[in-house]
DNA sequence: ATAATATTGATTTTCATTTTCAATTTCAAG
DNA sequence: CTTGAAATTGAAAATGAAAATCAATATTAT
């Protein structure tokens, strides 16, 4: 999906909510949609300083809940004391590996887990709407 | 492993640290070896201080780091914004499904998704060192 | 007994997140 | 183009859990 279809997106969502489209916002997402890392608050921030000096956090801080909201971000918690957000991604959901030592991110999909996930949850009693699975360890570089 | 040799590891860990073995140390300990639930530090400090209302907060959460160290105590985020501490398992390594409605905690192993996930990290060349899987969703009582 | 060292618990600090609020902007109606 | 209601903004303050500080107290070895 490509920045111009996620804006309309956002757009929609905030007329189905009685909100409206501003320069901030528009810009604040997008900045947010050009990204492709796991990006903190404070590093978003700093990115739509560089062009618009005057947009606070509590705007950066209140697009990013709006985008999280509408399904176009997606917010992970690496254990590191910040919320991260990133792009709503292409081919589906991905789970993480994170280097204990570089901190590196590296993404991977299998489908297998997944299905073993809900089968043990289903021995439970349970059934699962989401989950969270992140590896720790380290990467290539870091041995 | 009872409460007596899990006593004494800690001790000896204390030892190894230069540490020592204080009468708050070992009553917090105790009532922490005797829980079976995943609880917070505001919550053990409750059970604390119903027989020993001197002992403070901080002293509880140093000794439930002391205990986190040592390996007796295994310290969990399940997204509620609080830290909590359940006892180190008998039977080795589990993970969780926690009911978004109730709150209600279930655990489990599966050996076929640990192994998946060591496979999956290999394939990016990462070593896994430890991960977190947390499933989210209904549980029995809540449909 | 003495001195060195560690512990305690109240308090303060830290820090990310969330809320508040007065000033500003947007937008539909006249 | 005005007007006024409603939403937005950004600075600042509040929140809350975790971590650090510190003076008073307790422990330990000599
Ligand atoms: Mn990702
Ligand atoms: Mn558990
Ligand atoms: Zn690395
Ligand atoms: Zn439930």
């Amino acid at each position: 999906m490509d920045s111009v279809s996620k804006m309309d997106i956002l757009k929609s969502y905030l007329e189905t909510k009685g909100l409206k489209s501003t320069s901030q916002r528009d810009y604040i997402a997008d900045i947010f949609f050009k990204t492709n890392t796991h990006i903190s608050l404070e590093e978003l921030l700093k990115k739509v300083k560089r062009k618009n000096t005057n947009i606070g956090y509590a705007t950066v801080y209140r697009t990013m809940r709006l985008l999280t909201e509408c399904g176009l971000a997606i917010s992970r918690q690496f254990g590191d004391g910040q919320t991260r957000y990133e792009n709503l991604p292409e081919d589906g959901h991905h789970d993480h590996i994170i280097c204990i030592k570089c901190s590196k991110i590296a993404e991977f999909q299998n489908q297998k887990i997944e299905q073993l996930q809900v089968e043990a949850a289903k021995k439970l009693g349970f059934t699962v709407v989401n989950h969270k699975l992140e590896l720790y360890g380290y990467c290539p570089d870091c041995v």
